[in-house]
DNA sequence: TAGCCAAGGTCCATTGAGTA
DNA sequence: TACTCAATGGACCTTGGCTA
């Protein structure tokens, strides 16, 4: 049985597995090209814009993996701690927070969204009762800006698409595949409610369940040994949310160490 | 040009929201 | 509360770009 503070892998648990993130890494250009000078400035000054002012993001797969490697039990649920180099280091909310920028206060409410339209989806992806993230890369990448095909709806309209584009591929690190939601399109259709709205805590939540979950073997009921090596033979996993802060924070802390 | 690796794509079991 | 079915996430496969 384990306590807090007991290792939950052993050293060498699936010590070749690699982790992954399904998001747009091309965000920046992917948007860039849909939206006008005046438009790409708004958003640069918005409640999103230290990510567009980033060179580029790049997703360290094996670091993570080997900080995941290294979680120790805890009793706080929303945060996570591992033990490295002999030391105690814990990730929270309030670290996702300086290192995004992104407001992580209160927990998150939907209930006063249930009631409203999504006017953006009627107007841009009539008669379509889900849109998925891959119809909203398409027609922002059908729109490019400067050409015959440019996009034809108002300004803030075009912000907004390209938002809701950034918070479903890069916040929530979602796969084209997948469905955007339809509260992120409502929230970032309403200005103020968009530049109030508690993003960090929605994208901490994502990512901090993702990391929790990724190396955890299934539950196997069954005895069976063979199935329980299985398990650990896996050799690549998914992470959602926005891990690039994650890598941040490993940084970080190894920067400290490196200072002791 | 072969081999490697990361990014993108897809299948399917599980989950969870909606409804009776 | 039980049931249904669409959405999701895990796992694996394919593609494409880079490098030696």
């Amino acid at each position: 049985v384990l306590v807090e503070g007991d290792r939950i892998f052993e050293f060498d648990d699936w010590r070749n597995s690699m982790s992954y993130w399904k998001g747009d890494f091309q965000y920046k250009k992917t948007i860039k090209s849909f939206l006008s000078n005046t438009q790409w400035k708004k958003l640069r000054d918005g409640v999103f814009g230290n990510f567009f002012r980033l060179q580029g993001v790049k997703f360290c797969g094996r670091l993570i993996h080997s900080v995941l490697l290294s979680e120790i039990i805890s009793n706080d649920s929303h945060s996570m701690t591992f033990k490295v180099f002999y030391r105690e280091v814990k990730f929270t909310r309030e670290a996702f927070q300086i290192i995004t920028g992104l407001k992580c206060s209160s927990s998150v409410d939907f209930k006063v969204l249930r009631e409203r339209e999504n006017r953006l989806s009627k107007v841009y992806f009539p008669g379509k009762d889900r849109i998925e993230l891959g119809d909203l890369w398409h027609f922002i990448t059908s729109h490019p800006y400067g050409t015959t095909a440019s996009f034809v709806g108002s300004h803030d309209d075009a912000v907004k698409l390209a938002t809701i584009y950034f918070v479903e591929s890069v916040l929530m690190g979602k796969r084209k595949n997948r469905n955007v939601s339809e509260r992120v399109m409502k929230i970032v259709d309403d200005d103020e409610l968009c530049s109030s709205f508690n993003w960090g805590s929605l994208c901490y939540e994502k990512l901090l369940k993702s990391l929790k979950s990724c190396l955890k073997p299934k539950q196997n009921t069954s005895e069976n040994e063979n199935e329980k090596e299985k398990d650990k033979e896996k050799d690549s996993y998914t992470i959602l949310g926005f891990p690039f802060a994650f890598c941040v924070w490993i940084m970080e802390v190894f920067l400290i160490f490196q200072e002791k």
